[in-house]
DNA sequence: CCCAATTTGTTCGTATGTATC
DNA sequence: AGATACATACGAACAAATTGG
């Protein structure tokens, strides 16, 4: 029936060539996100297909944050940023049957770190730093219980979200704001079996006040150096908290 | 209708809750892929709705990677792996609309190479030494044309991909290998503009045949440093590159 | 090679909710 | 408030693909 029926054994579906074709069109006429997609009567004529196989591709859009689609008079499908909690949900899909380990996240996460800090050193306004004083006092009294613990730890992993934020490189804040995430489920997930490690959050409370310092005398040097020492105390900590669990584990049962 | 209704002022669609059933199914379950998912008609009784709703459920579900449907007896959706080529469109539907700068890349580029130089150190067998150095072969004779300047410049992203694709930290194998994703079509789409570049060329070539001695000599640290003063030195080339666009952008019109 | 069983894929018609004018 | 346009959801009938005898 198609022509491409000889070169390609896969047939590709009519739908996925809209979608690829609406794609294009947004790219190649510079649309930006709030423009109108066509409505689906010219959609219709537009590609000569049945009403059924346009709503599927624009559910496919939909699906994929790059529009939203309104209901009523005038509605339709609008383009759309696709928003941060898309992205990384759609990336921790791939993740999930992948299975990054700890020690690899925290590799990472120790690459990348410093350099979000030295970014954000020479960004952070009066409003963040403010953020990120009451983020570190949260975490200044001891902790009395184990969800008290916990909503420190996350307080913690805030802290860094805060400044990948306003760091001005969108990979580098994407990524940081990703292991961040990432790090703040492990910590929820593997709740039952979390130790108490009050080193830990000493070390990490105290290179958190070195870091606002650095922050409001706008030293990103300062910033970046601070933030690789605590990223090696923080992946030497998870090191000792993986062993203790592997120990417990296999001594346990099983 | 629905007690959900005060909470959330937004409706949450029928087939949208399926597919978050449908993950937490997979999760709980420890489904792997290759794992097949309950078929339609179990799906419709199971969530007590139409054909409809769960056939578009499952669509989503195939959009983000998840599964892939097959017709037949024995056939239905089955759990698959995402594709790297999956989760790296996706990524890029979100930044489309951020438009990381050239610096910004290679500012990521610059931190997350060496490590991955460093960790394919120590795996690469001698198919992907010898894979690695015909990709170098391929860049030393000098261009005859446009064409082949840009074959050449493609060839020594490659270089890069077999690295990240040897690494054996999952996030950084993706996000290097997403960078020379993103870098090569930079090259393509301003291949109209692209300059000569001798020396940037040059430079890459050498850099590329010191890699390889230290790969064969699996000397991790070597490969580091020389990753390094290659990301620097690219780094250096593209501000110049961009300088030289810029330029010739505001002289030529507009 | 064809037939039959099985399972997805497509296309109707209809009803209902909901946002916009 | 009412009319309109669109999305959502359902059901039933039919079409297409795949497998196994």
């Amino acid at each position: 029936m198609n022509q491409q029926d000889f070169v390609s054994p896969k047939r590709i579906k009519r739908a996925d060539q809209i979608v690829e074709s609406i794609k294009r069109w947004v790219v190649v006429n510079g649309k930006q996100p709030g423009d109108r997609l066509p409505n689906e009567k010219e959609l219709i004529e537009q590609f000569e297909c049945s009403k059924g196989t346009v709503r599927e591709a624009l559910k496919s859009l939909e699906v994929q944050g790059l529009v939203s689609i309104r209901t009523g008079p005038n509605g339709g499908a609008i383009l759309e940023r696709v928003p941060y909690e898309k992205a990384s949900q759609l990336l921790r899909n791939f993740l999930h049957f992948e299975q990054p380990s700890g020690p690899e996240i925290y590799a990472l996460r120790t690459l990348v770190e410093p350099e979000i800090a030295a970014l954000a050193a020479e960004r952070l306004n009066q409003d963040d730093l403010a953020k990120l004083e009451a983020l570190v006092e949260r975490c200044r009294a001891p902790a009395q219980s184990f969800d008290e613990r916990m909503e420190q730890r996350i307080a913690e992993l805030e802290f860094h979200v805060v400044l990948a934020q306003r760091c001005d490189n969108v990979m580098l804040a994407f990524i940081g704001r990703f292991i961040n995430d990432m790090i703040r489920d492990l910590v929820i997930f593997k709740k039952a079996q979390l130790p108490e490690q009050q080193e830990f959050s000493c070390a990490n409370l105290e290179y958190h006040t070195k870091l606002l310092e650095a922050f409001r005398a706008r030293d990103a040097q300062a910033a970046r150096q601070l933030m690789l020492e605590h990223m090696q105390s923080a992946e030497h900590f998870n090191r000792e908290l993986e062993g203790q669990l592997q120990k417990h584990f296999l001594s346990s049962d099983h």
